[in-house]
Parts: structure tokens; sequence; C-alpha cells
DNA sequence: CTACATTATATCGTCGCACGACGTATTGTC
DNA sequence: GACAATACGTCGTGCGACGATATAATGTAG
């Protein structure tokens, strides 16, 4: 089976580290990118600070959950000035697993009904 | 309408807080007993020190979401050196808020492929 | 009866992290 | 030519989690 690193200690992550895996969980972004998709995502009402944004780079990167790409876009549409982002393997199990301990959570929620049920009707 | 105190300024909870609101959800604990109660519904997996659950009390009860009931329970089944607690009517408020936004982004997670989907069997 | 574990509450110091403020530079628009 | 937007980054502050520590009553095992 495989047996990579286990994201347990990894886990809770803050609420912006896992809106920046989030972000570049459908495809690599730039910094800025992934600020306007998490700002666009949440209706406005997550905006992440550039202070936030490229500590949580730094550390992530750092962690082997995010990596650069060694390939640039197609040079036409491409922008000097970026730089571009994507999940590793491993940042995709923490995701996960980080997206499965909110899951068991709401339905915590769910069963001392703090959330109307699924099938409430 | 209902017009209390809006939640959205106290979201994201942390996770810790929200625990030990999650956990008088169901009814009034005293401290020791959210402990146990959180360490026993996350499997031992959530074990809040003392230090983090004490400094939750006080803040939740400054901010209005927690109050002390002023009945102790049936006299003989009481300890005195125990200090109950419970969700107030905003308390409760800002936990459905949290569940919910919490919920976003779990379908989020769901559209970016994160998570199994719901019919996917 | 005397240790030791458990129940129970509380404070303190440290460290990690979010965030606003600031800084720099380029590109696009009015 | 000015200003907004794009794009990257650093630094200081302050809050919050957490382990360590303290205190004390109760329950249990030897």
């Amino acid at each position: 089976m495989k047996e990579g690193r286990d994201p347990e200690p990894y886990l809770p992550l803050t609420p912006a580290m896992f809106h920046v895996l989030l972000s570049l969980a459908d495809g690599e972004k730039h910094g800025y990118g992934i600020l306007k998709e998490v700002s666009s995502r949440t209706e406005g009402k997550v905006e992440l600070s550039t202070g936030t944004l490229y500590g949580i780079i730094k550390r992530l990167v750092n962690e082997g959950m995010i990596e650069t790409p060694e390939n640039r876009p197609s040079p036409d549409e491409d922008d000097e000035r970026r730089r571009y982002y994507r999940l590793t393997p491993f940042g995709l199990q923490v995701a996960t697993a980080e997206a499965e301990r909110m899951e068991k959570i709401i339905s915590i929620a769910r069963a001392k009904n703090l959330l109307r049920g699924l099938e409430t009707a």
C-alpha cells in the first residue's frame, strides 16, 4: 500500500493555509492568483493579506506540500514577475485529510442539531 | 425578525474554541467534563490542555457566548469543585455560523475532487 | 494508612501564526 | 502623466494554543 508521510501531525490546518491548498487543488497558480481565487471563491469574505500569503507559501514549500513547476506557461501569455506553485502529492494528502477532519466535525454539529439535517425537508 | 449580534466578525473560530462550543451544544458541562467529552468524541485525537481550555472559557464568557447557570445540579450528585457552563443564544448562533462556514468549504473541496462525492458509490 | 491516580480549576511563558503596514517594481488605463 | 491594478516581498504586533506548573479534593490499591 501507498505509504507516504503522515498528514495527521499537520492537522488541523489554519484556515488561511487550507484556503491556499484548496486554491491550488485544481491547478497551479501564482501568488497573486491565489489571492484573487480565494477572494472570489469566498465572495470577498476571505481576503488574505500578502503578509499572510507569502509567509504561508514559504512554509508550505519547506514542508513539501507545494512546489514550483520548472516549465513556465506558454511564453505569449506569461508574466515574468509571476511565480507559480502547485500541490505535491503530499500536499494533496494533507488537504484531503483536513477536509475529512472537517467533515467529521460537521456531522457532529449536525447530530447536535446545529445544522439542518440532510433530509429534514 | 430576530436581530441579535452578528456572529461573522468572530469567524473563523479556532478549532479549539469550536470544540468547546460544540461540546456545550447539547447541554451544560463543567470544564473538566468538556475536556473529556472532546477527547472521547474525537477518539482521543483532540486532547485540549487545561491551559487551552480555561483560557478559552474566560474569553467565551467575556464575549457572551457561554454563561454560568445559577442553579447547581441535584445536590446528591454535585461536586463542589465543579463550575458549569452553558451556551448563550449568541453562542449557539456563532457555533452554527461556524458550522455553516465549514460546510461551504467542504462543498468546495468536494467540487475540486478532494473528497469522494456523495453519490460516487 | 499511605501512596498514587483521577478529578477539578487555574496561571504563566513560549512560540507559531495571521495580519496590517510598508516597500518595490511593472503594466494597464483614463 | 497620474492612478489603479498586478505582482512579489519583509517586518512588527498581537492573539491564541499549549506545555509546564501549582493547588487541592476524592477515590483506590497496597
